[in-house]
DNA sequence: TACAAATACCTTGTATCGCAAGGTACTATT
DNA sequence: AATAGTACCTTGCGATACAAGGTATTTGTA
């Protein structure tokens, strides 16, 4: 693919990398560590720069909660959870997702 | 729904506003006001000073044409077409979209 | 005691992009 | 010639992924 699609595509995951982290969280407790592996395996490769500020974004806005854990080398890890606000929020996301595979749809018929 | 799922939702339509765009001109040719109010009737509403700037730089990339054709009533219209380069890019871009519809079913299997 | 390696968290600077707001220009009507 | 309607375009701003680099903790080894 030529570097207009990969822009493209780079837009496109963009859109829908907070809502591919909640939905990880939604299923456990995880460390950016596992996050990242998460995302490797789903596709959907991040960098660590990207995904520090995300889920410090994410708590501040009281999505997430975190707390530390002892690692069994090196130095502790922050163990994220999805709070009772990322959870709704994350329903809100279900519907939003849906409702842009609509649109697609709509426009491609 | 609240200003942290607006910020999503607007996140998340951001990715895929240029997939929309080439979709719409697939299928016909058109000019701006067209494609807002098509953008409009599928749930994907945006403005003018959204839409200029992302039209010419899909023409700079090669993917749009235009004409100008004179209106019954007011200044002239720049109809746009999609390009044999705009049609390829538009294939690779259902791709993408699928991989990303992929890469979610996989995250909240 | 040092030093290196591995792990983990965080910050800075850059480029891209949607949007709000405002501007320019053409045509028809009064 | 003044106004209204239509159409195209630009500027400034905020949000955000990423590349690159930095800080801190622990363990192993000389």
């Amino acid at each position: 693919m030529d570097s207009v699609t990969e822009n493209i595509r780079q837009q496109m995951r963009k859109g829908v990398l907070e809502y591919c982290i909640l939905s990880i969280l939604d299923r456990k407790e995880a460390y950016a560590s596992t996050i990242i592996e998460e995302l490797k395996m789903a596709n959907m490769a991040v960098v660590e720069g990207t995904l520090y500020p995300l889920l410090i974004r994410e708590k501040n806005q009281g999505l997430l909660a975190y707390r530390w854990e002892e690692s069994p080398q090196g130095p502790p890890r922050k163990f994220y959870t999805l709070t009772d606000k990322g959870r709704a929020t994350l329903m809100d996301m279900d519907i939003v997702w849906r409702e842009i595979n609509d649109t697609i749809n709509t426009l491609k018929k």
